[in-house]
Formats: structure tokens, C-alpha cells, sequence
DNA sequence: TCAATACTCTCG
DNA sequence: TTGACGAGAGTATTGA
């Protein structure tokens, strides 16, 4: 069962799809429900099961519907977000012959109504009433459900005018799936929240930083380091805080730096390093993670951020506030399990190699590619033996490293790995020459920019140099946009059979598992202490279903390790 | 005065 | 300016 959802001025409006987009014939007109009955009547149909399936909901965008969905306790099985759907078949080199892709300015519509990205915690869960019209609220763009119909089947059109070759069509398909169940994934992770312990967090800080000073005051331990480096520096009115004015401080006592990050610090034995790095940890602590970021994203427990699905061209998730991405290392004992529960943390071990061994099919690398540390066994093949090597020329082929240790180690790659390495030398020249390159499932790179095609158009030997200089650029980006977005493809699946088993796990185990956090190749699920074994079984079930639906049966493995931890920090 | 850019840090 | 790939975010500084 297809169900369309739409907006409406009064609620929404709900319509029976057979799988082409075309109403049901016993359903030829849309229902219109208030805003104040639509939860109850999507959990009745979801429930409702006439053929032992749930029903796929198909709306313009997840985020627009589900957080209120789930705020009211609703959770779904399956949806098909056409949002970020268009925007794959848009731009897929799959689809590229197709009217669709042709006419995508149309349909593509950027979001007028992204909020500025600040420090800004979000709004509390709407209300059933809030729902659809609260000022300054997302409002759809594509509004009657004829537009979204519309939409759909030529989606559908779009998709089964694929060819069936190589198993493109199936692929992208996948795709579209996997992407509209990583929306799910995203709006359930905020409604869950990862287990956060402010007097852990708090604790952090007052050891490191001293008790909390008043708004706008350095902390103690700050202000410490700040009275002994203008001693050390004889700058008596420094602020460490300013580069400019730390850099001249620098100069005048003789340490000369031609930045001032923590890299070129380390390099000069000045007495007044050692204070002046551990002022710019803290710094950075107090800033980033103290306590105003407690106070403004930690609520009863939780912390809540916003995921962006298809935030990034390459696929993988980005996230706006609260830098849900860049958690510490320094404060992440602060998330730990509730009481009887435990954090399983997983992570998918160098998982870019290992794909782009997949992708090109080298298959001396694949054998290489069975040791549970794929850097030793490329090291055995190739490189005598040294680790450290093997990593830095692997990284240096997948990010198109030309100079350094990384770019001399070029040529003994290509010798031992030749197909691998020429996989991303193609996917470098085509973008070089102002081509796209696609991920495994199907997901293609932008076009190149207005700067590229202006700087093409250069004459003088100046310009032709930058020019060149623009196009390796870009030969880098679609280097490595197809192994890393591919490493998002298989991380979409991955989390979508690991959410799809821990529902199984909850309705026949009644194992209340939850999924609390992702970041591109690592998953943390906060479950009872009884059900941890349960929950590991699946997600190492559900890595090996993601390279089966990958890549189907090659002998390349992509392992999972995992540990199961009280807190974040004991995790690796 | 205030928005845009630069710098530096964090993560994978 | 040839800087190894992709991001978010806070503070200082610049520039209209």
C-alpha cells in the first residue's frame, strides 16, 4: 500500500497510490484529515497490514512530517521521501538520459526557509496543532497532492527507464530506499537523543577549567594560563584569543611561526609553548563544549541534534547545530548509558579501502583485503612489510596526495595494485576534465562549478596554469567523491537492515534497542544490558547484508568491531 | 554597525 | 600559490 501524504490549510490530505503513482480506483479522491486527528489515523493504517506489509508513506520531506509523527508516538516502517529522492535522480548518471533529469531545475526546489546556523538549540517537539502552520515553521513547497503525485510518477517513470544493465536499475532503487530510510533513521536519532550525563559533562569542566565563572568571564584555570604567557611573552595586555595579536607576541620574543596553530607551535621549545598549547585546548573546551553549550543542547538526558540527510554531495549525513559531528574525545565520558543499559558502539574498520577494493575488484588487494587489518595486508604485498607505508599510500591514492612521502609511495602502489589504483585515477581524470563520476548505488557528482568552466576559457600562461591548478582540484574532489560516497552508500544500508532488525528485535523480543547516533562509518545503540548480544548479532547481520547489497558475493570483508561500553570514551 | 571572511579547532 | 578528501562551529577581523 502507497499513501501520500500532503499538506493541506486545514491538516492534511491522504491518498491511496498504486506503486506507479496513479490513485487507487476505490480511492480516486484525496481524504483531508485535521491536524488534530492525523496521528491517530496514520497509526491506524500503519497498523492496518491487509497484506502482512506496512504501508509505504510518501511525502515531499520526512523532516516535515515525522518528528511530529513520533513527538505524538507514531513510529512508521517505511517511507518515500521525494525530496531527497529527486535530488539523486536529478543529478545520477543513471538517470541522465531521462525527461526527468532534463527538467530537474523545475522540481528541485532549494529550501528558501533554512534556518542560519547558529547556536541555536531546536524548537521543542510541535504539538499535534503545530504541526502544519506555526509561524516560521518549514512549509512545503510542492503543495497539492496532485503536484506530489505528479512528482512520484515521474520519479517512477524515471526509474524504470534504467537500464537493467550491471543491475543499475536495482542499484539505484536501493539507493532511494536506503536515503528515505536514513531520513527515518535521522528524525528517530532526535526523538531518541544520545544518553548524555550533565554532572559527567560538568565534572569534565570543572577539572579542567575550574568552576563555572560568570557569563562573559574567562574560567579560572584559563585566566591562569592567560596571566602566565603575558608574563612568559612580556606582552602584558595579550589575548590569546586573537591570532594576529598572538602572532606578534610570537615574533617579538623571537619564535617565529608563520601561523599559529598548534602543528607549528609544537615545533619551537619556547617556554611559552607548553602554556600557551594547553590556553588553546581549553580554550577551544570552553568555547565549543562548556557550559553554554550544555545548557543550550542537554535537556533531561539527552542530546538532541539535527541530522541533515544528503547534507553533503557525497551522500553522507551532515548536521546543523550543537556539532553533532565533532564530538570531543575530551568529553565524550560524558555520554553514558542509562541505569540496567549499555552502549554498544560499532564501527566499520577502514572502511573507505576496503570499498574502493570492492569497486575496482583488484584482486591482489582483495586478498589483502581478508586480513582484519587491511593496511598489514596490503604492507605484505607490496611494501615489505611496513604498515605505516601501506596506510599513507593507500590514503595518498584515495585523496590524490602528488607530493610528500604519500606521492613517492604512488608508484609502488600502482605496481603491486594496479587496478585499484587506476580505478581512482580515472575517477580523477574524469573530473579533471569537467566530467561526473557516480558512487556504486548511483549517486553522481555536481557538475563543475562556474569557476571551472570560466577558468577553461583562459588564455594567458598565468591563467592556463591556475587553470590547470582549478581542474586538479576537482580531479581530487571526484577521486574521492566515488569511494567515499560509495562508503556512504554502504553506510545508508548498513543502518537501515541494523533499524530494520532492531524493530524486529522490539516487536517479537519486546527489546527496547535504540539507535542514538551515526557519524559516516560508526553507530552507537543504547540498549538493556540483557539485550546486548541480540544487538550485536544485528549489527554485524546487517554489515554483511549491506556488502551483499552492495556489492553481492565477493570475497572482500568489511568488518565491524564493536564494544559495549558504559560510556562513549571507554569505546576506543 | 553588522555581515562576510579568515583562522583555528574538532570529527570521519 | 600547486596546500591530500569531506564536513561544522566559535571567535576575531575585515570591509561595505
Amino acid at each position: 500500500m502507497y499513501l501520500l501524504l500532503a499538506a493541506h490549510p486545514h491538516g492534511a490530505a491522504l491518498q491511496e497510490l498504486t506503486q506507479a503513482g496513479h490513485p487507487v480506483p476505490a480511492t480516486p479522491e484525496p481524504r483531508l484529515i485535521s491536524s488534530g486527528e492525523l496521528a491517530a489515523v496514520v497509526r491506524d493504517l500503519e497498523n492496518r497490514r491487509p497484506n502482512g506489509q506496512r504501508p509505504r508513506w510518501i511525502w515531499h520531506r520526512t523532516q516535515d512530517w515525522y518528528p511530529a509523527l513520533l513527538a505524538a508516538g507514531v513510529e512508521l516502517e517505511r517511507c518515500y521521501d521525494l525530496s531527497l529522492c529527486g535530488n539523486i535522480l536529478a543529478v545520477s548518471t543513471f538517470t541522465a538520459h531521462t525527461d526527468y533529469a532534463r527538467n530537474a531545475e523545475r522540481v528541485v526546489v532549494e529550501d528558501p526557509l533554512l534556518p542560519p546556523r547558529t547556536l541555536q538549540p531546536p524548537p521543542p517537539p510541535a504539538d499535534q496543532g503545530a504541526l502544519f502552520d506555526a509561524p516560521g515553521s518549514r512549509q512545503e513547497i510542492l503543495r497539492s497532492p496532485e503536484e506530489l503525485r505528479a512528482e512520484y510518477a515521474a520519479q517512477q517513470v524515471a526509474l524504470a527507464s534504467v537500464s537493467p544493465e550491471e543491475n543499475r536499475r536495482s542499484r539505484l532503487q536501493l539507493l532511494l530506499a536506503a536515503e528515505s530510510a536514513a531520513a527515518m533513521i535521522a528524525a528517530e536519532m532526535q526523538h531518541a537523543g544520545v544518553p548524555w550525563r550533565e554532572d559527567l559533562h560538568g565534572q569534565i569542566l570543572a577539572d579542567h577549567l575550574g568552576p563555572r565563572p560568570p557569563i562573559g568571564h574567562r574560567p579560572a584555570k584559563l585566566e591562569a594560563l592567560n596571566q602566565e604567557l603575558r608574563e612568559l611573552l612580556n606582552s602584558p595586555t595579550l589575548n590569546p584569543d586573537s591570532p594576529q595579536d598572538l602572532m606578534r607576541a610570537l615574533h617579538r620574543n623571537g619564535i617565529e611561526v608563520k601561523t599559529t596553530r598548534k602543528w607549528e607551535l609544537r615545533e619551537s621549545t619556547h617556554p611559552a609553548i607548553g602554556p600557551l598549547l594547553a590556553y588553546k585546548q581549553l580554550s577551544r573546551l570552553h568555547a565549543a563544549n562548556g557550559w553554554a553549550w550544555l545548557d543550550a543542547w542537554v535537556h533531561g538526558g539527552r542530546f538532541r541534534p539535527e541530522y541533515v540527510v544528503g547534507g553533503v554531495v557525497s551522500g553522507r549525513w551532515a548536521s546543523r547545530g550543537g556539532g553533532a559531528l565533532q564530538i570531543p574525545r575530551q568529553i565524550r565520558g560524558a555520554v553514558h548509558a542509562d541505569p540496567g543499559h549499555k552502549l554498544i558502539v560499532a564501527d566499520a574498520s577502514q572502511l573507505e579501502p576496503r570499498v574502493l577494493v570492492a569497486l575496482a575488484r583488484d584482486p591482489s588487494m582483495a586478498e589483502a583485503a581478508r586480513n582484519q587489518d587491511l593496511y598489514a595486508g596490503i604492507a605484505a604485498k607490496g611494501f615489505g612489510g611496513d604498515r605505516a607505508k601501506a596506510k599513507m599510500a593507500l590514503l595518498g591514492a584515495m585523496y590524490g596526495a602528488t607530493s610528500g612521502e604519500a606521492g613517492r609511495l604512488m608508484p609502488q602502489l600502482a605496481k603491486t595494485f594496479p587496478r585499484a589504483v587506476d580505478f581512482v585515477e580515472q575517477a580523477a581524470r574524469a573530473g579533471e576534465a569537467g566530467g561526473t563520476v557516480t558512487t556504486r548505488l548511483g549517486r553522481s557528482s555536481p557538475p563543475p562549478s562556474e569557476r571551472w568552466f570560466q577558468s577553461q576559457r583562459s588564455a594567458s600562461a598565468e591563467e592556463q596554469r591556475r587553470a590547470e591548478s582549478i581542474a586538479r582540484s576537482r580531479g581530487r574532489f571526484t577521486r574521492n567523491f566515488v569511494v567515499q560516497g560509495s562508503a556512504a552508500d554502504w553506510a545508508a544500508c548498513w543502518l537501515a537492515e541494523l533499524r530494520r532488525r532492531l524493530r524486529t528485535l522490539r516487536s517479537d523480543g519486546h527489546i527496547n534497542a535504540e539507535l542514538v547516533f551515526f557519524l559516516h562509518d560508526e553507530v552507537m545503540v543504547h540498549a538493556p544490558a540483557e539485550a546486548v548480544d541480540a544487538c550485536i548479532a544485528a549489527i554485524e547481520e546487517a554489515a554483511s547484508a549491506a556488502k551483499e547489497l552492495l556489492f553481492g558475493p565477493i570475497p572482500v570483508e568489511f568488518p565491524v568491531s564493536v564494544a559495549v561500553v558504559d560510556s562513549y570514551d571507554n569505546a576506543k
